[in-house]
DNA sequence: TCAAAAAAACCGACTAGTCGGTATAGTGGC
DNA sequence: GCCACTATACCGACTAGTCGGTTTTTTTGA
């Protein structure tokens, strides 16, 4: 049995769902209260205004990259291929967390996007320690990018048709065919 | 000499341009009607609702796509080339309305969505006409997507390192060398 | 040709409603 | 008794949209 998780965790959460799926704007303090199953005075309880929130969303972020990057560690060879497919995993905690942070970049949140800018540089390094070839690399991550971003549309709402897995396993086997 | 642009022009390049810069929650109708030289009641008299100005960006964004999607299908032949290096060029008119309708789609638009699908299956289907293989047209669709991403997210603030057009010289090399 | 009338473009104060944040009295469980 | 809340009320700042009125441009008819 695990722990039912915490009212923090659960307030976390919900400001994050509510930034992944409607956007920075409906992310107001009674409705992230309200997902999250306590009243308005329950959220200010924890925290005290929305700043410390977002701050509480970048510590998760930055956990779960780290966690993120010791996996790439522990076995360089697949770290690439981990990176893309792991692009695809829009359920993830990670992915959401991301997801939802981003959103704050995206309204111009300085602290947001100087969290993101230290994620993709940790991101860029292990890849490079991994695969050795910087425009491999590039790629490797702007491919990445490019599968989160359309699952990021295709999350909100409709996109044309969601990248499925079996189509990024040819795309990586394409890459995968490169020499350098 | 060109024509000064009129004033519903203006207004919705202001709207494009605070949506880019700043996210959806500063483009408020006082900061547009400002960013284009009239007041609020000027921005009224044109666009009755915040819809109607969005209504109107998304006209426009569906004939910058027309005319892009004709540029591709005069030259099938570098179709793919023109959709990845096209991804970079952050300052032009489509990628900049393009970046506009994202932001409202990520804010939960349901319109901004379906027009943005519409958008993407178009590009695909030519894409598709010009290289002929489903796979490619992915990787080159996702490739671009990443390229976009970064270049929307460098745009708000700072990124590690933009994208710079000699590294997608070489990178659109690499995946040119891919045998299908 | 030019003044008067009409139409279009625009201003800015106002209304009604929302949101972040503060405050406070009360409740159930350990 | 005190921690983790609930419930409610409130304030000030801000925002979308309205409206009466003003300025600018265009049209018209003698």
């Amino acid at each position: 049995m695990g722990h039912a998780p915490s009212t923090v965790h659960r307030l976390i959460t919900a400001y994050q769902d509510i930034l992944v799926s409607e956007g920075e704007r409906s992310a107001t303090l009674e409705a992230i209260a309200a997902r999250a199953g306590v009243s308005k005075g329950g959220l200010t309880y924890h925290f005290r205004s929305k700043d410390e929130l977002a701050a509480a969303l970048f510590e998760r972020l930055q956990s779960l990259v780290e966690a993120d990057l010791a996996v790439m560690r522990s076995d360089p060879s697949r770290a690439a291929d981990y990176y893309i497919r792991s692009s695809l995993e829009v359920e993830s905690p990670l992915e959401r967390c991301n997801m939802a942070v981003t959103r704050l970049a995206q309204g111009s949140h300085p602290e947001a996007n100087e969290l993101l800018a230290r994620c993709r540089t940790q991101w860029f390094e292990v890849l490079m320690d991994a695969v050795g070839h910087e425009d491999m690399v590039h790629l490797v991550m702007l491919l990445g990018d490019g599968i989160y971003f359309n699952a990021s549309l295709t999350g909100t709402g409709a996109m044309p048709e969601e990248t499925d897995p079996a189509t990024i396993d040819r795309i990586v086997r394409l890459i995968g065919t490169i020499r350098y």
